[in-house]
DNA sequence: ATGGACCCTGTAGTACACTACGGAGTCAAG
DNA sequence: CTTGACTCCGTAGTGTACTACAGGGTCCAT
């Protein structure tokens, strides 16, 4: 095997998943379909370890593997205007901003309650959600 | 129906989820079995509204429904000692650290690819991930 | 007192994202 | 040239989080 090709367990590992999931995320279209050996096996390209840490990362954050693909697949190709590109990723910019607004909430409510913690504070029904509270809504519907 | 109680319906209505939803999450522990009337119908408090929009602000955040239990579950009560509290929500506190950190990263390559889109800048295989490298890795597991 | 909107319980079905398995072929170290 | 680890494909099973009935009972405006 080259050097610079990855058998399908190598990737598996290299990510932290198992071959299954590698194949899976293939059939999803997560992860290009590699080159074969004449044997049929998968030669897998370095960066293909990086892709899959990337699904691994989006997905914590709550991304669905759908929303992952358009995030994968943002770039600028033969039948893609680059104003269309520029236009998908200000959306998913601004999810990702809501997102990070949200977490950025939970992080001070949570900072709050564990300080809050020292010693003699009152028992409230929930403290995080109090906190949440205290930190000034503003979201409609969702 | 007193003023300041709440029919299932009314609920799922305020937190634009369905009245299935409702009860699912009765049975998961993540909303408290109401006051029931006579008839069996649910009275709920005016603050499950708000309960419901935090587990789907969490869930938004890629949070599990088991996570999003003990994010609410966070308080002192008789049995559990202050200390754990404090411990368990600074274990979360450093979940949604790094969260932030992906997010941001993500943040910052969407925000590159946008700006790079302007014109004639190459077309790369997978910009968003030669930004989010660029940006510096420090991940090893996971 | 009636009818349409609402609620009850329980069970079953769906979508998503894997995960496991069976039966066969391939690779490479010894 | 054997043998044990690895790979192939296809299909089936799992866990999570709903979502949709079915077959009833309840509420209340008219």
């Amino acid at each position: 095997m080259d050097s610079s090709s990855l058998s399908i367990g190598q990737v598996a590992k290299g990510a932290g998943v198992g071959v299954e999931t590698v194949r899976f995320y293939e059939r999803e279209g997560l992860v290009p379909a590699p080159k074969r050996r004449p044997s049929g096996y998968r030669q897998y390209p370095a960066d293909t370890v990086r892709r899959i840490h990337f699904v691994q990362a989006a997905k914590e954050l709550g991304f669905t593997l759908r929303e992952i693909r358009e995030l994968l697949s943002l770039r600028v190709t033969a039948g893609k205007k680059c104003a269309d590109v520029r236009k998908l990723a200000h959306e998913k910019l601004a999810e990702v901003d809501a997102k990070l607004t949200e977490l950025q909430r939970m992080r001070a409510a949570l900072a709050q309650l564990a300080a809050s913690c020292t010693g003699k504070g009152p028992t409230s029904e929930c403290p995080l959600l109090d906190a949440l509270d205290a930190q000034g809504d503003a979201h409609v519907h969702r």
